[in-house]
RNA sequence: GGUGAUGUAGCUCAGCUGGUUAGAGCACGGCACUCAUAAUGCCGGGGUCGGUGGUUCGAGUCCACCCAUCACCA
């Protein structure tokens, strides 16, 4: 970077923000499923901040594309019998339908499985090889000899050999926190197969990481991430760089490596050129808009930034600036990283209804009251951000209807009743105009520094003070005085105006009811520059609402919508059985009278009995290991209680579609647990 | 396990480099108004700022330890 004083201050103060020419991208979503409400947070927070820059006269160019290779979509694609390429082709019509919904308006979405991305990947791998920075190393890696496939890490489950938890992931254990690689896995499974994986060698490609340690220090640390982030960079680089693996073997989804037949580049090396190739595919559709070079070249003036998820900026801010200092390109302006969403202070979950996805939202809410949520909630940190859905109905009802529309809606009826809809030619407050106007500076900066929370904050302050303004002047008692009615008229221009400066603020996060406000006001397209002007002589058109209140019943059936009935997370990892569980978290556990019609004993194994139950309508086997209490014949014609949406767990001696619910220790101390006389088989227990 | 972040009124959050009686919105109570999508305005109750100890003339703000929650570990 040739000036770091003023890439800095881009990030962190909001000077020098105008007259730029900026390439804006938000990470790629993953071709293997819908969009969420968690992603939604950055493409909101991204798509604010480029509505920003464009407002406020910025070239800004926003580009995405789907992440579209690697071996989950490969799996997906081989479960649901397609093609990956039409598995992928499926996510990227939805995706784009359901991004564009919230309002987020790239200038283009493309996808990593393009010819350009193709183009571009082979031609950095080319330039680093050239340079030296390309190693070939033999490494022994978990291969599936059924499937014939090597095994990414989380691919293979086992016991965990640090604390013996049975089921855990190859590279790490949800249980104790142990990392470690899936060779040292007791007991080793293929996820893809359920067969044991052997130990095989290949020869890997990687990335020499560490020969750009001192310029990743640098970068890092002169104000191309906030704070929280380097602080975290920090971490790894006192753990040392290593070399960064970019090859996979066949089969797999993505780009064969040139000259080296059956090995792919790894998905997150051509992910982020994707962003590139998004970029190029754009100057390829549309002559004219900038290409490339314009923001990639080691010399272009222009300015480059990802927002990203704090997962992924070890990708983000090591090896993407590596790769693009490696291969003759400048590196990012900055990279932005945002956290999680929580819902109701909690991880979304799909059992309790949170995990929410974007077009079951858009089935019963306005797309806007999300994104200004968000934005009330989003500051320029890594911390989570929760999505609180009883504060949510009252703030969108109470800031955005209560307070924002509600400044216009109370003024627009005098103006069209009493003056045929045209505004005074003069303000009856020019002062606070005015005070209004240069709120907007601190408003900017904070937009800027994606401290959207703070802006919202100020805009709801000024509202605040709008409702004021007319509450003293009380245009509704002067109009019963006809020598008032002057007065009436510039009381109300000047409300409207107060509103007109608060839509310019919100446009960048309420891009719809700004177009609508426009409509009503008759006016060109704000701009943050002619806000100080005030709308003056005009006709305005009949008002009409600009946002419609939350009704809590369409929350309760989003809710309601996307809860579905997976068995609950297990209460805590420690097992301990004082820690709480939510209400919710009880009733996602579907228990249900059963009625024994057949047991067995099942051979070769003297604990389990095989017992078929009866649901009324439906038939379960059950292995339950109560054999050393009971005596499968006693069981036929009795009553238990069946939790009925458990998963069903393969077995040695077959599957077993459910628990029986006992108590007691085990071996002869085993109670099961019945209904007393009258209850049908089938009915629900709680 | 290591590292990091967070913990401020019932809820969601502000509190910049330590400085007078800790703030906002929502919710709640009272009053006013009736133009507005039962919206708005005024007044009010409510917090030992996670805990303990320390530095300081003075700490929500700095330090240490502890507790809780969350995240990351290529």
């Amino acid at each position: 970077m040739t000036n770091r004083t003023d890439s800095q201050s881009q990030i962190t103060s909001g000077q020098n923000i105008q007259g730029r020419k900026i390439l804006v991208t938000s990470a790629l979503p993953y071709a293997n499923g819908p969009i969420h409400m968690g992603h939604l947070v950055e493409y909101i927070q991204t798509d604010i901040w480029v509505r920003f820059q464009r407002l406020i006269g910025n070239d800004c160019t926003y580009v995405c594309a789907d992440d579209a290779h690697g071996t989950p979509i490969m799996l997906s694609a081989r479960q649901a019998g397609i093609a990956p390429e039409e598995l992928v082709g499926r996510y990227f019509a939805e995706h784009q339908r359901d991004l564009s919904a919230f309002l987020v308006e790239f200038d283009n979405f493309h996808t990593t499985h393009s010819t350009e991305n193709r183009e571009i990947v082979e031609d950095i791998y080319a330039r680093l090889d050239a340079k030296g920075l390309i190693a070939r190393r033999t490494i022994e890696q978990a291969y599936d000899e059924q499937a014939g496939m090597f095994l990414p890490d989380r691919f293979v489950r086992g016991t965990c050999p640090n604390c013996g938890a049975e089921d855990q992931a190859g590279d790490n254990c949800e249980v104790c926190g142990r990392t470690y690689s899936p060779s040292e896995v007791i007991d080793p499974k293929s996820v893809v197969s359920g067969t044991t994986p052997v130990q095989r060698e290949s020869e890997h490609f990687f990335f020499r990481l560490g020969a750009f340690e001192d310029s990743l220090r640098d970068w890092t640390s002169s104000g191309h991430v906030d704070a929280g982030v380097a602080r975290k960079l920090n971490e790894w680089f006192e753990a040392g760089l290593q070399d960064w693996d970019i090859s996979r073997d066949a089969p797999y989804f993505g780009f064969e490596i040139p000259g080296a037949p059956g090995k792919f580049f790894y998905v997150w090396l051509d992910a982020p050129i994707g962003y590139m190739a998004s970029l190029v595919n754009l100057a390829r559709r549309k002559p004219g808009t900038p290409d490339l070079n314009t923001f990639f070249a080691a010399d272009s003036d222009a300015d480059v930034y990802h927002f990203i998820g704090k997962d992924i900026v070890y990708f983000h801010t090591l090896f993407w600036p590596a790769v693009l200092e490696g291969a003759g390109y400048r590196k990012p302006t900055g990279v932005f990283a945002h956290g999680f969403l929580t819902v109701n202070g909690q991880k979304m979950s799909k059992s309790r209804g949170t995990f929410i996805s974007a077009a079951t939202y858009l089935e019963e809410l306005d797309p806007e009251s999300l994104r200004y949520y968000y934005a009330f909630k989003l500051g320029s940190g890594i911390d989570d951000i929760d999505w609180n859905l009883e504060d949510f109905v009252a703030r969108i009802n109470s800031d955005l209807v209560g307070k924002f529309v509600n400044i216009a809606s109370r003024c627009a009826g005098f103006i069209s009743r009493g003056f045929d809809g045209r505004l005074a030619d003069k303000l009856d407050d020019p002062e606070l105009f005015d005070e209004f106007v240069a709120a907007g500076d601190d408003i900017a900066t904070s937009y800027q520094a994606r401290e959207f929370s703070r802006a919202m904050r100020e805009v709801m302050r000024l509202a605040d003070r709008a409702n004021q303004y007319i509450d003293e002047h009380k245009p509704w008692q002067l109009v019963k005085d006809e020598s008032q009615l002057p007065r009436v008229q510039a009381v109300c221009t000047q409300g409207l105006n107060l509103f007109r400066v608060l839509m310019t603020y919100l446009q960048p996060t309420l891009p719809g009811v700004a177009r609508a406000a426009e409509a009503f006001l008759d006016i060109e397209p704000l701009t943050w520059h002619n806000r100080g002007t005030p709308l003056l002589g005009t006709v305005i058109n009949t008002f009409r609402p600009l946002m419609t209140r939350i009704d809590e019943k369409a929350v309760a059936r989003m809710v309601e919508k996307s809860m579905t009935t997976v068995p609950p997370e297990p209460a805590s990892p420690d097992g301990n059985t004082e820690s709480k569980i939510s209400l919710d978290t009880f009733l996602g556990v579907d228990l249900r009278v059963a009625e024994v019609i057949a047991a067995e004993a099942v051979d070769g194994a003297d604990k389990l009995v095989r017992v078929t139950v009866s649901l009324g309508d439906e038939r379960r086997t059950v292995l339950a290991g109560i054999r050393t209490a009971y005596d499968p014949q006693s069981l036929v014609g009795r009553q238990v209680i069946l939790v009925a949406n458990l998963e069903p767990r393969k077995m040695r001696f077959g599957t077993s579609e459910g628990m029986l619910l006992a108590a007691g220790s085990g071996a002869q101390e085993i109670f099961l647990i019945s209904p007393d006389a009258g209850a049908q088989p089938g009915m629900r227990v709680r």
